[in-house]
DNA sequence: ATACTATGCTTTACCGGTAAAGTCAAGGCA
DNA sequence: TGCCTTGACTTTACCGGTAAAGCATAGTAT
């Protein structure tokens, strides 16, 4: 019924425990003839170590949590598909966590990440979150941070690794500009430096070639779809009419596309669309979306590599990372592809 | 730097360890003083059990392995996030592994999570992978398995959790046959049951309506867009021209409508398509692909329950959970909507 | 011949919990 | 008074590993 342990194994060959955990961790004082026994028997019984007293041991779990807002985003689940083979070559495990947008959910699973001991965490904090106070206990007790996409919470001492959402802005605005439009509304995101930064580089280039955005070129709200669909429909009243649409997130320009869909306006024809982040499928899109996206993989992998490079290593100091954004031109935007 | 223990507790208040942990774990012989006491010394402390120590001594891991082929595939994304709340509300963690469609990373990944002592495993396998050897040693290990979507490996003792694949061919093909077409062809999965059986769906929808479709009809592949654009560039060469496609999956049809739209035929005006799995963003498609689908949250869902339920209670006799799969009509298949 | 050292193992203590068995004072009952 | 409960803990052993220290034996230096 239960697994093999080493006792099993010393006892049918009438050696040490510590022998056997000797000889799996290839320490040098062990002789050849035993080493070649013990491996054999390891073969024979299919033995494999307890990871679990392995970790008690060794206060290390080789385990990294992952705390994500929503599992079917399919954003999130990018970075995870970059975090997942450097975590796993390394044999370390990955204990997923969704808050569900939910700041107490975050928390209670922040705290149980705290209670299996994890080496690290890598969280894509639902905004707005007051779990810093958390992030500092776990950070107090020795587990590595990586923050994912948040420049906020600047009390926390961890690992970041960020876009430039300024350039974003600047990106997507400057080619929206390049296609002729003049008139470039903005979907902002919720109240996060991120989003704020992408409304930043919007304005500047805007600015850049002398265009100064009346306030009601701008709503605010937050980045699902149905945000993108309700900021478009209040941007559809505005007079003279804007001719394209610079939305902080894809779901959002999507939602946007579907509001003027049902107000038979044409995609890019009346107005033009840019979004952001290159989710999965937006070039099979009715009108694929032109959008502006950085390397998620990349990202992942980043935080991977930050977390697995700073473990065993205390104070290591606080990383950023940046990743860069490029345009991806389809034909949402009206420009030549 | 390292957690406060049960130990520091019971020194602070001048307790046995034993004492605290009853407390904590509301064993009935503790006094109502102490225990108020040691609550509130754990709450000063912002104490919290080690899962490690506690696994190690329950013999329970209370965390749940993952193990799916791709990531990137929101199919089984969908499927975990059916997962994550009921084994969150339970205090179950997930361990997520990607097996990258590889069997021989899939067999580490198992035997990982053996190492790991899990308590129970949710396998998508790879098709085609020989872990059955390793599956039975996981049982026998006493962990609870289900496998999704997989009714091949009789041998494995395990729950699964399946969609009625006959009924998938037969709800896609006799809607195409409603639709009023006639020459229905067929781009077939790999050689797995599942694919098999909905193959065998649409054999029945067609003779049920008197049509025996000729050898031509089908392409067998695989489940990918590319092996669908490949089997639709052969389909095309067929006289007299088919004027609708049953494919296995979503990724198989739109690769299949890809290769249309290339030979400048229109869907479904020339051709109409059908796909199965219902995967996100296919409502959006240049043309809304019309498939069958079922709930994979559902599906994740009862995956987790079965094995929830299935624990602390051995001899659990495995189960066959079937979803249901209902039909999505779009565009693609060119009936009214 | 004696002390010194390296080799190859074993003993012991510990990681942080849990369960079972043991202890001890206070109270009930004959 | 003596015995049996009962309540409220404590002691002990164990989960399955790991690291540090200990300990023979054989070989080498002096």
């Amino acid at each position: 019924m239960h697994a093999t342990t080493m006792k099993r194994i010393a006892g049918e060959l009438g050696v040490s425990i510590t022998t056997v955990s000797k000889v799996l961790n290839n320490h040098a004082d062990i002789s050849a003839a035993t080493r070649t026994r013990v491996l054999a028997k390891v073969e024979e019984l299919g033995y494999q170590r307890n990871a679990v007293a392995r970790s008690l041991s060794l206060r290390r779990t080789h385990t990294l949590g992952i705390v994500i807002p929503d599992l079917m985003h399919s954003f999130f689940v990018e970075i995870i598909a970059g975090i997942e083979p450097v975590a796993s070559v390394r044999g370390y495990g990955l204990l997923l966590c969704s808050s569900s947008e939910d700041p107490r959910k975050e928390r209670a699973e922040l705290e149980m990440l705290r209670g299996r001991q994890v080496d690290g965490v890598v969280l894509a904090s639902t905004h707005g979150s007051g779990n810093t106070e958390m992030l500092q206990q776990l950070a107090r007790q020795g587990t590595a941070i990586v923050m994912i996409d948040r420049d906020d919470y600047p009390s926390v001492k961890c690992h970041r690794v960020l876009t430039d959402d300024e350039q974003v802005g600047r990106l997507a605005t400057a080619h929206l500009l390049d296609a002729g439009r003049r008139a470039i509304a903005h979907i902002g995101g919720p109240a996060i430096v991120h989003a704020k930064r992408r409304e930043r580089g919007w304005r500047e280039a805007l600015k850049a070639r002398g265009i100064k955005p009346p306030d009601d070129w701008i709503v605010r709200g937050g980045f699902m779809e149905s945000d993108g669909y309700r900021a478009m429909q209040r941007l559809l009243a505005v007079r003279p009419r804007v001719d394209a649409v610079f939305a902080a997130n894809d779901p959002a320009a999507i939602g946007a596309m579907k509001a003027m869909w049902e107000a038979k306006l044409r995609v890019p024809d009346d107005i033009a669309v840019v979004g952001v982040g290159d989710i999965a499928l937006g070039d099979l899109l009715r009108v694929p979306l032109t959008t502006v996206g950085w390397s998620r993989r990349d990202q992942g992998r980043h935080a991977a590599e930050l977390l697995l490079n700073g473990i065993d290593r205390d104070e290591d100091p606080p990383q950023r990372v940046i990743i860069s954004p490029r345009l991806i031109v389809r034909e949402s935007s009206g420009a030549p592809v």
